[in-house]
RNA sequence: GGGCCCGUAGCUCAGCCCGGAUAGAGCGGCGGCCUUCUAAGCCGUAGAGGUGGACCGCGGAGGACCCGGGUUCGAAUCCCGGCGGGCCCGCCA
């Protein structure tokens, strides 16, 4: 058992199940108490008041042996409390801690569960951008939580190198190659480049298609289209603001062009693989801005098993098409045909079938259409081939995905049609892990029109402020990196995934609110006590008799850890992790101020620097799970 | 029009699934603490509620987690109906 505090819970439970069979009572059930002064466990008695009377209840009591693990067993308000014993619990927690020292905290509850996770995801055509920053870190943060308890975990990014977007990157590659190329050899980032090409490009297409729509408008219709083509005019204008030479060369080399019918022959050219140097140079464009995407997830600590592409996974091998042939087979009634197109009748399929029954949907769910009047698969139709062989590819018991709560229609038609081709399992074990968008306040973020605040940008800056408070330290850049790396990875990990997140610079920034630094300040503290200690802590150490106020606290707050992860890990929240070390830090914290450690004499000297021990372990493996960097100076 | 999520102190949020004791934090405010293990820290304090009164004591009622109802011995928590905010409802991804 390496959770101290569930040795502790089992005792309790015991102790109420004797209790009920006391008082003839079922269903007695034992919560964590709200009032920590009155105790740590807690059992509600209110129910039973016209049943039993108080004089009984404490009789009963009175006549079970108490487990050396309770201080206290009151009976308050019809409530029964159970306060732990700090002096056993830390014998325990140190036990444990002997037992399994670095590991503390794992329990290995997912022993043996295989899981796909797959985040991020992003368009591989321009630089990732802060909404992806949340993607990216809940996703690796659950990765990370998962593998802590035991879990075998398989990361995968799904690389949307299919449809309109990429072409219009790869275009615009294809005759600015030389110019790319000198930039990164300056040493631009690759994606960043790309990310200019592709919203030029864009814009030149959407202005040369607006200027061929001017010219048969009226005349009302025609104000709105300059309008619309001013506004592209200003998006080229602020790219030509970023890198004139090689917006000159798109806009000269493109103006002409009818570039959207380009795009479109390309598109079925790559799709149907009919032209090698097509698919070469899309290859290269993708490959050119996943580049960039990874060193950014690299800088995180984000690292991926597997990108899977979806031209192989899903088109050149015509997964998405079959599965639409299934679809038609075996459930024609369900099919909807309109010129070429193919419409699946999703919400009487929910209906019929009872499907709400089965698995968890929203309430409404629209019609999916599945196949272009062109003959052409849309994107939810290949996602849905890609949802097959992601359990497919390696048997996972779960398939985790990390988009956001916007795309919830399409991820519920993905899962519907894997319950109607009879992929049931499949189907059930397919997650939508669905988080709120990412605000900045006063910007419209659109990333076709390269309206974005990217990540690396909010990375620099995090950097950069970091960097002013760490003088100099003899590795002060090294340090500001990961303060830097530590407050964006907090952020986003330690929000509630299902609330929209208001993106403030000054508010990310302020490192006396943001607490990714303060957790990182906080195992500074303990690292420095136990680097002055000079010796390993000896963790078979005598507890003191006494144990009371902040380090009765701090002993059960350490004790709660590996509980915690094992909660985080099943709800798959990885924001309790953050809290949870929030907590733990404001107690240490206060802790630090009033008790001193190297300077008390034994046996407090010994057991706490043994406590100090296990808060650094803690921490050491909150960090990782959340992916934020250790330092041992700051 | 429909769906999903959210509404708790000045601000940001936890608690709600599974109803129970005085609704918890952090930030910000105000006031303090650096010859003692790193002050990116800590301590104290006000703050979730209106009326009447010159003040005090005692007792009672009412209000109190967006609003209004309901269920219950008991509701921030469950149910119904509103209001406010975000996102979605494409032959885009």
């Amino acid at each position: 058992m390496n959770s101290p505090i569930e040795v502790v819970r089992s005792e309790a439970s015991k102790y109420i199940s004797l209790l009920s069979k006391e008082l003839g009572i079922e269903g007695l059930e034992l919560s964590p108490s709200d009032k920590r002064s009155q105790g740590y466990f807690t059992v509600r008695l209110h129910r039973y008041r016209n049943r039993i009377d108080e004089a009984s209840v404490l009789a009963a009591l009175s006549r079970i042996p108490k487990s050396e693990y309770f201080s206290s067993v009151s009976f308050v308000n019809w409530y029964i409390n159970i306060d732990i014993d700090a002096r056993s619990l830390a014998s325990l927690l140190l036990d444990v801690m002997r037992r399994v020292g670095s590991d503390y905290g794992k329990t290995g509850k997912l022993k043996g569960k295989k899981y796909l996770i797959e985040h991020t995801s992003a368009n591989p055509v321009h630089p990732l951008h802060v909404g992806h920053g949340r993607n990216s870190i809940l996703g690796d943060s659950l990765a990370r939580l998962l593998r802590f308890c035991g879990a075998d975990v398989s990361v995968h990014f799904y690389v949307d190198d299919c449809g309109a977007q990429v072409m219009y990157v790869a275009l615009g590659y294809s005759v600015s190659k030389n110019h790319v190329h000198e930039r990164m050899a300056r040493g631009v980032k690759p994606d960043h480049v790309m990310g200019i090409v592709y919203s030029t490009t864009y814009a030149i297409a959407e202005i040369n298609r607006l200027k061929k729509l001017k010219e048969n408008a009226n005349e009302e219709k025609a104000r709105e289209i300059v309008s619309e083509i001013d506004e592209w005019l200003s998006v080229i204008k602020r790219n030509m603001d970023e890198d004139p030479e090689l917006v000159h060369v798109l806009v000269r080399s493109l103006g002409d062009t009818d570039v959207e019918h380009v795009i479109n022959e390309w598109n079925r050219a790559y799709e149907k693989k009919l032209d090698e140097n097509v698919v070469k140079i899309v290859r290269d464009s993708v490959s050119l801005v996943l580049d960039g995407q990874r060193a950014t997830l690299r800088r995180l600590g984000i690292e991926v098993d597997s990108w899977d592409w979806e031209s192989e996974l899903t088109v050149w091998n015509d997964a998405a098409y079959r599965i639409v042939r299934e679809l038609e087979v075996k459930w024609p009634l369900y099919i909807e045909r309109k010129g070429g197109s193919i419409t699946f009748d999703a919400p009487r399929f929910v209906d019929d079938m009872r499907l709400r029954e089965v698995m968890d949907l929203p309430a409404f769910i629209p019609k999916v259409t599945l196949v272009r009047s062109d003959g052409t698969t849309l994107y939810v139709t290949r996602d849905m081939a890609y949802a097959l062989w992601q359990h497919r590819c390696c048997s996972p018991d779960k398939v985790i995905r990390v988009i956001a709560s916007e795309q919830s229609h399409p991820q519920a038609h993905v899962r519907v049609v894997l319950y109607a081709l009879g992929h049931v399992n499949e189907a059930l074990n397919t997650v939508h892990y669905s988080y709120e968008i990412v605000n900045v306040p006063g910007r419209k973020m659109s990333a076709r029109r390269g309206e974005y605040i990217s990540l690396d940008d909010i990375i620099d800056e995090a950097v950069e402020r970091a960097r002013e408070r760490t003088g100099d330290l003899h590795n002060a850049e090294e340090v500001a990196e990961k303060i830097g790396v530590g407050a964006i990875r907090h952020v986003f990990a330690s929000n509630n995934p299902r609330r929209p997140l208001e993106f403030k610079w000054d508010k990310v920034m302020d490192f006396r609110q943001n607490s990714g630094p303060f957790l990182q300040y906080t195992y500074v503290r303990a690292r420095s006590i136990l680097n002055k200690a000079g010796e390993e802590p000896n963790l078979a150490v005598e507890v003191p008799s006494t144990l009371e106020g902040l380090e009765k606290d701090l002993v059960i707050k350490l004790a709660e850890f590996p509980d915690v992860v094992e909660n985080a890990a099943m709800s798959l929240r990885p924001d309790y992790v953050a809290d949870y070390l929030n907590s733990l830090a404001l107690i240490f914290n206060s802790y630090y101020e009033k008790y001193p450690v190297l300077s008390s004499l034994e046996p407090y000297r010994s057991f706490r620097l043994a406590l100090i021990r296990v808060l650094a372990t803690v921490l050491e493996n909150g960090f990782y799970i959340l992916g934020i960097p250790t330092i041992e100076r700051m």
